[in-house]
DNA sequence: TTGAAAGCGTTACCAC
DNA sequence: GTGGTAACGCTTTCAA
């Protein structure tokens, strides 16, 4: 077993490195013969051309960077699923960062990536982001940027989202519809534009059936499991009038479960939960989640599709190729009537 | 804001290549007074140096390789936070691939990390995969190699697992303490070590407890889940007398619940269930799953400070670095007494 | 303390 | 149809 490169296999066939370049990637202008004498021994020598040759010559790397706030997490791991497929099918690799919600991390992130290393970058925005100048950078280096999920308007790029205004508009709606009155809504975010979406689809929801908003009914459940577990736990205790809860994300309506478990609350009878989840388990739950559910796979796919027709084509991504896919509600015991 | 490359940088500063190079690297042999000016000048041409021009000449790419079967699943995502941040902390970068659990598409990545794309590849290996000549290939060519969790003890490499075989003992011995006399084992793949050290704890815990072994209880439940929960059903079916359920991966426990939910047998009355898992929500599920939770985090973490220390070192990584670290069996409702 | 030049492995232009 | 050569951006001898 040896490993060579294109200058050892030109010696060992008598031909120039040239010949042999274009040989190995089915070049018009040689003859068919050379050309599988080529393969064939490249195939015994076992010979792969350095990448980063390549990468150095070209200017393309056939690498993509995916940032991400988690991955332990269904909808993201579902996301890379689909992201992942699409990379493999165009032959491009799958360079992931995870940013642990950090604005930090993902300015260092979008810093190495500003360095040349990949062709293309898809991100979920860290919560902890204020400021999107260190995307602005990775743009003006001429790189494609596709956002999905956690993503920013304030930004010319492309985006992949669920119609979260409107899921959360009918998340609420079904609260009330089983006789909730006094609705928490649980943010991940009160900067990203997901979490404003989310909280404006539930304003408007008790606004349509003639329920005053009231600021005290939504917390902010950014940080540890723990905390979130915490807050909730004092939210429920300091307001017990609260029959209803509407989490804009999975791990707050499982941090949900845990309190109402804790302080005693039953559900659906005592409180009613919806909760935004990607968990394929929602059914086996005690009692079963009521969730809305995002098209997590798809958005992967779609990202990674409009990514690639950019970076192929060497076209700019636009925010009209941005596309707005559908969650679904799926009703459950947890927001049974009685 | 511009991009410059290391000789316009030079040029602006009216300084050589190689000066600016070293005095970059915070070389001894540069002046504080130049390194500084060149830094500043650096950070202000927003300088990054182009990562393959670097691979190429120094043979280093700083991006490791990681192979799994999937990401959407508990143990893996864990396992791949605690790779990133270890990765992270020595300055790596991390390129994932996913082979769905196909032994042709594990062969074809494998392939591509042989080209030298990385410096170390961390692997778990794919339930589809047969031979490991891939991985002979991926070691002669010099490139360091850690499995965890699903490895393939024919290889001269260090592992990271859990005490699989002590842990299926006591999850099946828990189960004939609950009262359980018929017991059903869910294995993922025949042909990992993992498939076997699972069934011979099972299988230890029945001859110590005097109970035949009986091969029509061993299911291989590889495929979709759909295929999974198919096969469990039917097995429940033709096996009336089964009363309790060992899974030795979370997906299938997860299956087991629905083929018992969709054929109206009540856990744990009538069957009693335990499972691998490292589900958050274990506790949550009606009723809640007793289950067996390897350190997902912590393994992907060890394997990770394993492999680095071999790339950092230049010594080969050995089986003797190899680790077993311990899981965790959680009592819970689906294996109570009644 | 700094500079010039070779070379990492590949591809693409230009000859022949 | 094939070969020579320059170039990609960087690091590292070797010289000065």
């Amino acid at each position: 077993m040896s490993f060579v490169n294109l200058k050892q296999l030109a010696g060992e066939l008598g031909l120039s490195s040239s010949t042999v370049s274009r040989a190995m990637r089915d070049s018009y202008e040689i003859s068919t013969a050379t050309r599988e004498r080529v393969q064939t021994v490249a195939r015994q020598l076992n010979y792969q051309p350095n990448p980063f040759a390549g990468s150095l010559r070209n200017n393309v790397t056939k690498t993509i960077g995916v940032v991400l706030p988690q991955v332990d997490n269904h909808f993201f791991s579902l996301a890379i699923n689909g992201i992942e497929e699409v990379a493999q099918q165009n032959g491009y690799h799958v360079l992931i960062y995870l940013t642990h919600d950090s604005g930090e991390q993902e300015k260092a992130v979008a810093k190495y990536l500003t360095g040349g290393r990949v062709d293309g970058v898809l991100m979920a925005l860290a919560s902890g982001t204020r400021s999107v100048a260190h995307l602005e950078k990775l743009r003006q280096r001429g790189l494609p940027l596709v956002l999905f999920d956690r993503v920013s308007d304030s930004l010319n790029t492309a985006t992949v989202t669920t119609d979260d205004y409107t899921s959360s508009y009918q998340a609420t709606e079904h609260l009330l519809r089983a006789g909730s009155r006094t609705i928490a809504h649980l943010q991940v975010s009160g900067t990203l534009s997901i979490g404003n979406k989310r909280l404006h689809g539930y304003m408007a929801a008790l606004h349509d059936h003639r329920i005053p908003y009231d600021a005290g009914l939504v917390l902010n459940g950014s940080g540890s499991n723990a905390d979130s577990l915490r807050k909730i736990k004092n939210l429920l205790q300091q307001r017990p009038d609260i029959d209803g809860i509407f989490a804009s994300v999975e791990r707050l309506a499982l941090s949900s479960y845990q309190a109402c478990q804790q302080l005693g609350r039953a559900i659906p009878q005592d409180i009613k939960i919806v909760g935004f989840s990607n968990m394929e388990t929602a059914s086996l739950l005690a009692p079963s989640l009521t969730t809305i559910t995002q098209p997590a796979y798809a958005i992967g796919k779609e990202a990674a599709r409009i990514l690639f027709q950019s970076i192929i084509k060497h076209k700019p991504v636009l925010p009209a190729h941005s596309m707005v896919l559908k969650s679904e509600l799926v009703a459950r015991a947890s927001t049974a009537t009685l």
